[in-house]
DNA sequence: TTGTATGCGTTATCAC
DNA sequence: GTGATAACGCATACAA
């Protein structure tokens, strides 16, 4: 079997009570006995059991992070910044993918009802206000990237609305007057945030709101081409189309291009999230950052607070934007 | 405090014992009392604690897969067959992050020592060949996607070799005979590997090597043009250039582009992995496919028999990859 | 079919 | 400063 305190207690000749002290420094300790321990821990490769501990102290210090998918570089420095603030409080952040379905993501919130983590932060969850506001009860959650409308469950987002706002803004500035939007019929108040700010530019620039401009489809790869074939086909399609994501909008991009568009000359065209994608792409597509690593950094940290506390403040965070300007947006021409 | 099993018990009105059979279906209990403790369950909302649980049965179910960052989209596929073998087993798969470096690759294998996880899974690990054998003594691990010289454990990666191999004699082929390669300097043998396929492509259609044709930089996205740049210093630039990597590829793409030339007239290139960028970019790139689901499979399949029959068959599997033909590869014009 | 009792590896309480 | 020992929640060997 594999070797334990008992084991080590008996080699470095005191009590396994001594062995846990000096393992967690948690009381005064002889220096004699602290060194006997040490060297037969070394001697017998010794390592704590974390499941009898946690079992113990009642808590894991891991934080379960469900994401739809690793298929967006997106999630990648949100991620990161969870981990570094993670652990700054001794925290340990771990993945899991729920590839955006119900029960899937409820599987794996079975971790915190069985303790095996100690909090769960969703990313783009599927569950409803009732379950979610059910679920923040008993356990520590928190909504990360995607809020739900009147959950009281602590959430951190970008300010979409306000992004959206600036880059329809900026396209105004530019000259276009018609200008269309891709968006998604998939129910995410990110969408209807950034249409909110969408409408609002227009609003505030005396342009009338044209319910043909927009188009709902899905954040698949696809809808992008689909939508630039739809604006086509209306009697006088948008001189710019701004796009709720990056992938979208390089999907509009270059299905323009295969048409014979120039980009920025033709069209103009602007994504929301800057993935490295957006950098990568020729031409490079002017877009809405998210400040990603804030972002994760933000949420662990008032997620742990609220564990240490034991509290549940169930703030709505909304962090700010950046205007990352490239060359699909560029002046309309007649 | 919780509800635990002993409380559902109580409820019941039977043991402890009995709860936990009809938990486990271990053995047969009367449909009666199945019943009272289902109700008892359900009443009290109760949820297992697998920490008692693993504790008691020395074993968690779950398998730990470290891979160096969720920014590649590459290994989005590898997990998602990683998660459907698992699942078939009873097992989760839970990521983390290295960000390729040691100390938090070595801190993260904790998890392996500490009986937090059954086994891990190393994607592209810095560790060396000594560590890993004798991490391999004591625990399950496997290595995935990047295998490490020598090193006697479970590794399942495509056949590098023949992938590039293939690539390089299609460019020969289309009647390319300077033919560049945009490799890495970085300890990997992936990257050595697929230099191994480029030089047999070469020797066996009697083109000679030319050590000035091999570019070694690393991963990251500017190597491509650094690449590109430094071909063109060249008495004799390639006319096709055959990259390690996707991400170098449309890195090499998008700096020639900048410069005028015209992909697949005045230039071929290819890439490496088939990921989702290649075929949504201007134009599509020609690649190699790495059988991503099927390796991540594979992986976990073979991991969790070594588990189950308590071996350590160190096999070292190379699955078959795909070519992938677009548009950055052409026929040779002088 | 069911219950009692023990132990998994650890930490925390208490007495010394 | 240190050592017994109970308890964490659970599964299982054994007895009934």
């Amino acid at each position: 079997m594999n070797v334990t305190i008992k084991d080590v207690a008996k080699a470095a000749g005191v009590s396994v009570a001594t062995v846990s002290r000096v393992l967690n420094n948690s009381a005064t300790v002889s220096e004699s006995a602290t060194e006997q321990v040490n060297n037969a821990i070394k001697e017998l490769g010794y390592s704590p059991n974390f499941l009898g501990r946690n079992l113990r102290k009642c808590e894991t210090n891991v934080i379960l992070a469900i994401i739809p998918s690793t298929e967006q570089t997106f999630y990648s420095d949100i991620i990161r910044g969870m981990q570094t603030a993670a652990s700054e409080c001794g925290y340990d952040i771990l993945l899991s993918t729920s590839n955006s379905t119900y029960s899937i993501e409820m599987r794996l919130l079975n971790m915190v009802f069985n303790r095996t983590v100690d909090a769960a932060i969703l990313l783009g969850t599927q569950l409803d206000v009732k379950t979610l506001n059910e679920l923040n009860q008993k356990h520590y959650i928190a909504l990360c990237c995607e809020r739900v409308e009147d959950a009281d469950v602590l959430t951190v987002t970008v300010d979409d609305e306000g992004g959206a706002y600036a880059a329809v803004s900026n396209m105004i500035k530019n000259g276009h007057k018609k200008i269309g939007m891709v968006s998604t019929n998939v129910n995410a108040l990110s969408s209807s945030d950034r249409e909110a700010g969408y409408r609002r530019a227009l609003e505030e620039n005396d342009i009338e709101y044209n319910e043909a401009y927009v188009y709902r489809g899905t954040y698949d790869f696809v809808h992008g081409a689909k939508a630039f074939e739809y604006f086509k086909t209306l009697p006088e399609p948008p001189s710019a189309i701004f796009c709720i994501s990056d992938i979208l909008a390089v999907s509009v991009v270059k299905q323009a291009l295969s048409e014979g568009y120039k980009i920025g000359e033709d069209i103009s065209i602007c994504g929301f999230d800057n993935i490295l994608l957006s950098s990568m792409y020729t031409p490079g597509i002017t877009t809405v950052e998210q400040p990603c690593y804030e972002i994760g950094r933000t949420v662990v940290e008032e997620l742990i607070s609220n564990i240490n506390n034991n509290t549940k403040s169930n703030k709505s965070i909304r962090l700010p934007y950046k205007f990352i300007e490239r060359d699909s947006v560029k002046p309309y021409k007649k």
